[in-house]
DNA sequence: TAATCATTCCAAATATTATTAGAATATTGG
DNA sequence: CCAATATTCTAATAATATTTGGAATGATTA
């Protein structure tokens, strides 16, 4: 009976690829923000904070793995995820992270321990109390990630907005407010900035992608 | 408005210490392996055609990314996976591959282009059948692994008894036989054997975990 | 207690990957 | 067509990862 080794060897190889896009920390961030639809390179580099080169070659790899897509509008390439499974993936695999390590358990409680989290369970209650009105879901990111897709009932109100803004809020009601996830800070911030106003303002960690992922 | 490099800087690298565990090939396959149950690492060096030494050395890896987890039992150190999460993750993987990657699905039909593939797809179908005993289940992996979990309805035979308990299965019902997903040969094997001796027979690509995972 | 066996640890050799700099390409606007 | 801009490509270096061999560990059995 074969063995089918060198089958296998090739199998396993190009799967590995899917893997090693998801091995290196920047690409890992730089999926995430294509999680929120399509940037420009340009604006890939600065959202992680690295060159313009850099991204372009961490950008290759993943395009050599088939999980990105890319645009031309002008001067400028857009690039977008290649497929939603894409998205799922990143999903599932920070949530393992997250129930597996420890240090990235602690690393995450000292984000935001002081301003009380949501707990992502009651994501049912956060609807319903949405749905009424009751609450007010604060969509904290750029307009245009908020244009591409938004949590439901979501009222989008960038961080840079955010201070000038701040008469668009309701002071008698709660401000839950998210943004790309739960490695992104934009809504920690913006729940400090809210909290020193004087508003009832707390922090959801979920972002768009990890509300579409139905595994929990 | 502070921007948090540090902090993001160690999320990211936490996360990506779980993609690496996913990055190599070899230790995927030895991820795929644990996922039929756990297994001595003697065994696993077997089954994935490497040295001891070596599947040491991706074991060690894999239980820094807090993935495995291990039990003596005399001799011998025994490994598992430390949460059905990362089945499911394994699962996600490779069925992302599948999706984009060419070169894995022309790979993949190489392997069994002759004898008929059962789509997933007639998974209820296929499972009525079965209810009903117009098809028999067969699962050809080790009987131990048959032990830890199997699809349901599913009857084992291990690849290599098979020749001596062809009298066991019927010839006037079509035989779907699996094994540990689309990667494992055994189940081609088994469907080659049974064909040439004059049984009707298909094979199912999915394994366990592929079934468990309830995303498609 | 010694001998044996499975496994891990350590260190070295090789192969791959991440990152940076400089040259090349493609598009727009004049 | 030319100049300006955004992005990629190529090549080089620095950093990591994979693989292999030899020594060490730790439990079991005689």
């Amino acid at each position: 009976m074969r063995n089918g080794r060198k089958i296998k060897d090739t199998l396993y190889e190009q799967v590995a690829r899917i893997g090693k896009a998801f091995s290196s920390p920047k690409r890992l961030e730089v999926i995430e923000l294509l999680s929120q639809g399509e940037k420009s390179v340009e604006r890939l580099a600065q959202e992680a904070s690295i060159s313009v080169k850099l991204v372009s070659a961490h950008l290759r790899e993943l395009r050599t793995a088939q999980l990105v897509e890319t645009r031309r509008e002008g001067k400028n390439i857009y690039y977008r995820l290649a497929d939603k499974a894409v998205a799922d993936l990143w999903v599932q695999v920070h949530r393992l992270a997250e129930n597996r390590l420890e240090e990235l358990q602690s690393a995450l409680q000292k984000i935001a321990s002081q301003p009380g989290d949501l707990v992502p369970s009651d994501r049912e209650n956060l609807m319903k109390a949405a749905r009424k009105g009751e609450i007010v879901v604060l969509d904290v990111r750029p307009a245009e990630e908020y244009l591409t897709a938004h949590l439901p009932f979501a009222r989008s109100i960038p961080l840079d907005e955010l201070r000038q803004r701040l008469s668009e809020l309701p002071r008698d009601r709660s401000i839950v407010a998210y943004c790309r996830g739960p490695y992104c800070l934009m809504a920690v911030d913006a729940v400090e900035l809210l909290s020193k106003e004087g508003y009832r303002a707390v922090h959801l960690r979920e972002g768009v992608a990890e509300w579409a992922s139905e595994a929990r």
